[in-house]
DNA sequence: GTCTATACGTGGATAGAC
DNA sequence: GTCTATCCACGTATAGAC
């Protein structure tokens, strides 16, 4: 077999999808640390120890990038914090609980929240990424759906909303929440806003009457 | 007194502060229909019909001309709703009318929502600006809890909950509620969210008790 | 297939002419 | 005080050497 083509090189030829991988990874420290805007393509090619021309035969366009990175792992970090899900006895506490596992993945990396953010105005603003922003936010409602469902069956609760309806709240006082602490940076507040919608949502819940 | 120097000119002595508005509300226009990325310094003086060289004596840097966007009318347009406020019998009817407002304003002029989310986002990387969408919030937030002591005063109401508990809420509701939709771009969705949070916060009142 | 050097356009800011 | 011409740095993209 080949051993400079198409597989693994020898010592120094180490591309192909990989180098793709490195870049955005690359892209995203980048945008983490100084901005999205910061994140030109030298940087990025910088920051992944990668000569500048690097770049374009990687990804055709700069904006081939900013889809690859709306594309992946991205959302992952959102919705990672939902698994750990516990159903305890009282809904509101069980949804408060959840909010916070969720709040604690936002503190601990809230550069990241302001990357998606910042990735998906700039996506609002490029017609031929204008779709991704859409896709995105429908992927993750779906995603909170069926969290919720699982969610609901666990604690033999039923909603008194369309599940939809609900996931869509949730999204928006979550982000809401979080777009404001990233201009206030008052955690305290933040959370207690966090915990008062959680009471509140809970009130759309009721036990699930067996049939 | 002089006619050229200090006030008014002769023909085309236009300037001095009048400049700064007009390239202020050419910036705007700018950032409105391109995005902010597009408001280059010879972006907004062409619009402004000015020479490129006019920016750099009206403004000492870029910066001061964000720093000057974010400090006057934007959170203006988003307050401009509440005042229209019709205290109706039922709580939850008031509060819904009250956010159909502020949403019917919204989605009239949703640039103006995009751009200022763009602004804030630059402003938060900017080490030099990074106060201002602190100063911007608290300035809202102050507005969101007079014009709810005001509501819940005319509609002979009170709180379960501080004042300053449930204007968070609100502005991280509405927030959210709004860049979802900037996503989905549907406005059912949006408005039926509105309408439950709507429903939600009036659960936070009660009649009020004459001492 | 990998990388260097470079082209081309643009952005912010300034020096100096009117 | 107003504006033109220009400087310099940087961004994307490509042609072509290894």
């Amino acid at each position: 077999m080949g051993t400079a083509s198409t597989r693994k090189a020898a010592k120094k030829q180490v591309s192909a999808d990989v180098r793709r991988e490195r870049l955005v990874a690359a892209a995203l420290r980048v945008m983490k640390r100084d901005g999205i805007a910061a994140a030109t393509t030298r940087a990025i090619c910088a920051e992944a120890d990668m000569p500048h021309g690097a770049f374009h035969y990687c990804f055709r366009s700069k904006q081939e990038l900013y889809a690859a990175l709306l594309s992946t792992d991205i959302n992952l970090t959102l919705d990672a914090a939902w698994p750990a899900v516990v159903p305890a006895a009282d809904p509101a506490e069980s949804i408060r609980a959840l909010f916070r596992t969720y709040w604690a993945a936002v503190q601990e990396d809230p550069e990241t929240q302001l990357v998606l953010t910042e990735l998906v105005h700039l996506a609002l603003r490029e017609p031929e990424l204008s779709e991704l922003p859409a896709w995105e936010h429908r992927a993750y409602h779906d995603k909170v759906v069926s969290h919720l469902e699982r969610f609901m069956d666990e604690a033999q609760l039923e909603l008194t909303v369309a599940t939809r309806v609900l996931a869509e709240m949730v999204i928006s006082a979550l982000s809401g929440v979080v777009s404001s602490w990233l201009s206030h940076r008052d955690s305290a507040v933040a959370m207690e806003a966090l915990d008062h919608f959680a009471a509140l949502f809970a009130t759309l819940t009721r036990p699930r009457r067996s049939a």
